[in-house]
DNA sequence: TGATCAATTGAATGGTGGTTCACTTCTTGA
DNA sequence: TCAAGAAGTGAACCACCATTCAATTGATCA
């Protein structure tokens, strides 16, 4: 009885593939992508280091593909949090707050996401990733600029910018062997980098900003 | 007559050592700290590969040795820059110039100081040498705002922020893969990036730069 | 010339981890 | 119960380089 059982077992198949993006995620989660070897990857699913070959090209896409999930989740994130919001300005302010503190959540997948180096196939998923996060700010600011609610400028390179500046600031708070920051450390350098990249697309409304200011960026 | 033959030994042992680094950094330069094998160091200089570790300790203290002389020169040239220029915002000004246009000439070396992963040793030389580049604009942007030609801000998060910006600004250009960048998109990613940097910071003379601005920065 | 030692050589070694494949186990349908 | 093939297994294999070290070379001095 060929369908039947062809159904099952790609029923089957399909979970088993699940099963093993989602070991593979876990670990990079846990401690990016450089623990996520074919061995522990198997060895969490009980499974043998060879059937992992059944279900993947190897082990660059197996990874590259858990990039993209992950990476395509953080971006569906962004996009929901920017889309209901309402003028540009307060859309630009999502889009910090929320690619801001995710990363301060998961720090650990923000940095495998962000920094650590994996191998092509990854680099090039994450060059996707970072396009579709300049993309949406370049929208923005686009936006913004035409309703006159930041200064005239180019919005690709403003985005960038944007994003870098985000990164780097993050960096310290991210990095693999960096201690956890405080609440307190979390709000003070979200706002801190709110207010610099509004200052720097010269927003209108910077009284946008000072409700949320409990404790202000500047010191 | 061991007095002779010690000084003269050691005078050819430093000449080797020194040729094994320049060849090292001439590779890098080339094609990034991978391509500097300790075979390739070794055929450059006419050498054995074993010859190699009568001088370094290993590939690794290698290579970070000339990342840290390439990444000392870069910060020497900047701190050049920024102590022949005035008030604060040329101070800045020059920092931004040097950084950047530095950057596009040495694409590749710029690339392997700033992003291409290789081992713990760099990477120890590499936050230090982001460190020097952040400390020399905290010290720029604190004098900045003490003197009222920026806004009250954090001055080491503005930093950060701003070295992030000119990094990822410059991302795409000194990818190991892009086209070289034509003159006039050097000269236009060079003024956008100052003008979304001077806005960030708030500073008061944007005028300064207006001189400079043949093509401007917004499109 | 020969003894001595520093410098050099490069083939062999070693560690890491992805990939393969001959073999075993399981499932299904007759 | 059995044939047939799908799925799973993991030890062996491979590629890549850094690293080592026994053997060789070359320079110095008695």
């Amino acid at each position: 009885m060929p369908y039947r059982q062809t159904a099952l077992t790609r029923k089957n198949a399909e979970d088993k593939r699940e099963g093993l993006l989602r070991a593979a995620r876990s670990l990079v989660a846990a401690d990016g992508f450089k623990a996520a070897t074919v061995a522990a990857i198997a060895a969490r699913c009980q499974a043998s280091v060879g059937s992992v070959y059944s279900y993947f090209d190897g082990r660059d896409r197996l990874l590259a593909e858990v990039f993209r999930s992950a990476a395509g989740h953080e971006i569906d994130v962004a996009r929901a949090a920017v889309a209901a919001a309402g003028r540009p300005v307060e859309r630009l302010d999502a889009l910090i707050r929320t690619f801001t503190s995710r990363a301060l959540q998961g720090r650990r997948m923000a940095w495998a996401l962000l920094f650590e180096p994996v191998n092509p196939a990854v680099e090039a998923e994450r060059l996707m990733y970072r396009r579709s996060y300049t993309d949406l700010g370049e929208q923005i600011i686009g936006d913004g600029t035409a309703a006159g609610e930041f200064v005239p400028q180019d919005a690709r390179l403003a985005s960038a910018a944007v994003m870098g500046a985000i990164s780097e600031a993050l960096a310290g708070w991210i990095r693999p062997d960096s201690p956890e920051p405080s609440a307190d450390d979390q709000r003070t350098a979200l706002d801190g980098i709110r207010m610099f990249c509004f200052r720097a697309l010269g927003a209108r409304h910077l009284a946008l900003s000072a409700q949320h200011l409990a404790t202000g960026g500047a010191r």
